[in-house]
DNA sequence: AGCACGCCGACT
DNA sequence: GTCGGCGTGCTC
């Protein structure tokens, strides 16, 4: 409350406007003054700048002429230890703290209110979450401005909502459904979180398309929908095409205007819909009814700099902190969203038994007979069994083949000793369509005359069978059907009901017109034995994934073992009970989500200074010479984030050692097999 | 990060 | 005596 306000003149103590006068001098002779804002002429500014130590409030004084435009919210420019940065108004007070001579806000950027009150504590909120700071989030929660959209008038649109009655027997597929739909509907959405786990033959958009009728319908309020990409938002922006006028498209790859102009409409109640990629979970709506994250294991969610949110977490904040509904939605079901449901937090939406008994697919998976019969089919890359199952499905319509790898022949090895084949430069060896001396992946260098480095053997192997040579292969035992491929890199969207092969990398399968006839899954035992600690829950999310584009009861054969957990699963079209299980077996090794994890990246010494300083309960996994994993019990992860942040912002000040990276709730922490265990 | 302040060695 | 080394500390 230092700088007193004299009451005769308003004026305040206060340093110059410009110059760079030194931040820490006494001033000599008798101070400038400006005339303050009459009421609450102190402003609370939030800096532009990623450093942890500047992460917090700076007062500035508010004077007279910019009285008006100053409401929170706003852009402003301050001078800032001499220099000019941009920042945010967010907020007004009648007195400052600071202990000192206050400077005044330099300019007003715009008169647009950017940052709404509840986005700006969501901001915070997950800057503290993930230990990082309110610049480096805000940054995706406030796109540039730019001053032609916002010169642009923002009509407020009458928009009539109508719920049909196939998006109330949609929901009526799901265990729980019909009572989320119904509280949705008569806009009981406080508190209301659901997690769903796709009905078979089900459309992802319709189900979404169907809570977004309800939660708009008969209210004034807003809805946020988050997918992966911005073709699952073309897909949905056309199911809902009726609410057009009153839609904002939030995707990254729209250009700086474009991008501002549907914020905006957001902003000023032009769209009380939003659909968008993940930054869109940030969107500012007035009186927000709904969210829904779709896929929340896609990779997409999170978000690639630092703090490295993920934006189904910050889904559940928002719901957390204002109660909006909140729904996410997978083909399978995530361990994170599993725990939700098992704590209570939020609703399981499983697909009922009479859904599930009508419209399932057919598992066909390695049985012990089939293995008996066919010598070949334990190892065979096609097992009779799939064979059949692709012929069969050709009598009908198209039919789908996923395989893992995209190309030809992605990955070579030896064909003596087994030792994968690298280039010079050290990258994998694979073959493109067409090739016939194959060529690194890194620097494309051909490598003729290639020889082991171990055994000196000249002759190569496929380790990985891709896309296009699975394509070829079918076409040759196939002569006079269609083959059709889509992979990362050339996807195919849609396809016809004509009998049609279709081979796909997953994520990349086409829509096939009234479903696919039948749904074969290459090359699945491989995908069960990668490291990682989300294998099985990225499996299930792929082959569900795959499953649920086939029509009802179509067959579905999986070239892995019937007793695998995850094949077990599809056999029962049960993922919840698979996250279940994946659940418990990771709440037994300690390991998230029961736990909260932070990964520290960084020099032994710098690592080991910030573990030293470290107070809340916690296990150390490592460290080694440039990384490792802290892990505290669930309920401390605030306790834990919020140490790591003044931690880093201490060290950063004071500059001793270089900075440690941190990472809480990584998407991948570690290696499952290298992982060492902490005991509770 | 920048930038200023402060407290010790070799120079006009 | 003072020019300047970069160790600390702060930025409303």
């Amino acid at each position: 409350m230092s700088p007193a306000i004299d009451p005769e003149t308003n004026q305040l103590e206060l340093l110059p406007p410009g110059g760079k006068s030194g931040a820490r001098r006494p001033r000599k002779g008798p101070s400038l003054s400006i005339d303050l804002a009459e009421k609450l002429p102190i402003a609370q500014v939030r800096i532009d700048s990623p450093l942890p130590q500047l992460d917090r409030i700076f007062d500035y004084a508010i004077s007279q002429q910019l009285d008006d435009l100053m409401q929170p919210g706003v852009r402003v420019r301050v001078r800032f230890s001499g220099r000019l940065v941009n920042g945010f108004v967010v907020g007004r007070v009648q007195a400052s703290d600071a202990g000192k001579a206050l400077r005044p806000i330099e300019r007003v950027v715009s008169g647009e209110r950017v940052l709404t009150a509840e986005v700006c504590d969501l901001v915070s909120a997950v800057a503290e979450h993930y230990a990082g700071t309110f610049s480096d989030v805000v940054r995706s929660a406030v796109p540039p401005r730019h001053a032609r959209a916002e010169s642009l008038q923002y009509r407020v649109p009458e928009v009539d909502v109508q719920v049909h009655d196939l998006d109330a027997t949609r929901w009526s597929s799901y265990t729980n459904g019909p009572v989320l739909f119904g509280r949705l509907r008569s806009g009981k959405c406080f508190n209301t979180r659901g997690i769903w786990s796709s009905a078979p033959a089900q459309p992802w958009y319709q189900d979404i398309s169907s809570l977004v009728r309800a939660a708009l319908v008969n209210s004034v309020g807003s809805a946020i929908v988050v997918l992966p990409d911005a073709h699952d938002v073309d897909l949905l922006a056309q199911e809902l095409a009726e609410l057009r006028d009153t839609t904002a498209i939030l995707t990254a790859d729209q250009g700086p205007e474009r991008r501002y102009r549907e914020f905006l409409r957001a902003l000023r109640g032009s769209a009380r819909l939003v659909i968008g990629t993940r930054a869109a979970v940030f969107a500012p709506v007035s009186n927000l009814q709904l969210m829904v994250v779709w896929d929340d294991q896609d990779d997409s969610l999170w978000e690639p700099h630092a703090p490295y949110w993920n934006a189904r977490d910050v889904a559940a904040i928002r719901s957390s902190a204002g109660g909006c509904a909140l729904l996410v939605g997978s083909p399978a079901r995530s361990v994170e969203t599993q725990l939700w449901c098992e704590q209570g937090w939020a609703r399981s939406l499983a697909p009922t038994r009479e859904i599930i008994s009508s419209n399932a697919p057919l598992v066909r998976a390695l049985e012990q007979e089939d293995l008996a019969r066919d010598v070949a089919a334990a190892s065979a890359r096609l097992p009779h069994m799939a064979w059949s199952v692709a012929k069969e499905g050709l009598k009908l319509g198209p039919v789908l083949v996923q395989v893992p790898r995209r190309g030809y022949l992605p990955t070579l090895c030896c064909r003596q000793c087994r030792a994968p084949a690298r280039c010079s430069c050290g990258g994998a060896l694979g073959l493109a369509t067409g090739q016939i001396i194959p060529t690194c992946i890194w620097c494309g260098v051909p490598a003729a005359g290639w020889s082991c480095r171990l055994c000196g053997d000249t002759n190569l192997r496929a380790v990985a069978i891709g896309v296009e040579r699975t394509a070829e292969e079918f076409g040759r035992a196939f002569p006079s059907t269609p083959v059709i491929w889509s992979q990362g890199s050339a996807m195919r969207r849609s396809v016809s009901a004509a009998p049609a092969l279709v081979i796909a990398t997953p994520g990349a399968e086409p829509i096939a017109d009234g479903g696919y006839a039948a749904v074969i899954i290459l090359d699945a035992r491989g995908q069960l034995l990668r490291p990682q600690l989300q294998v099985t829950q990225e499996a299930a999310r792929r082959w569900f994934g795959a499953a649920l584009l086939a029509r009802p009861r179509a067959p579905f054969a999986i070239t892995a073992e019937n007793f695998e957990p995850v094949v077990q699963a599809l056999v029962r079209w049960d993922a919840p009970g698979f996250a279940q299980r994946e659940l418990a077996e990771r709440a037994a090794a300690g390991l998230p989500p029961n736990t909260k994890m932070a990964v520290l990246h960084g020099a032994l010494a710098d690592i080991n200074e910030v573990l030293s300083l470290l107070t809340v309960e916690h296990k150390v996994l490592g460290p080694t010479d440039e990384s490792c994993i802290v892990v505290v019990r669930r309920d401390l992860g605030a306790q834990l984030a919020g140490q790591l942040r003044v931690i880093s912002a201490m060290r950063a000040a004071k500059s001793t050692g270089k900075p440690v990276n941190v990472v809480c709730d990584p998407r991948e922490p570690i290696a499952k097999d290298s992982a060492p265990v902490p005991t509770p």
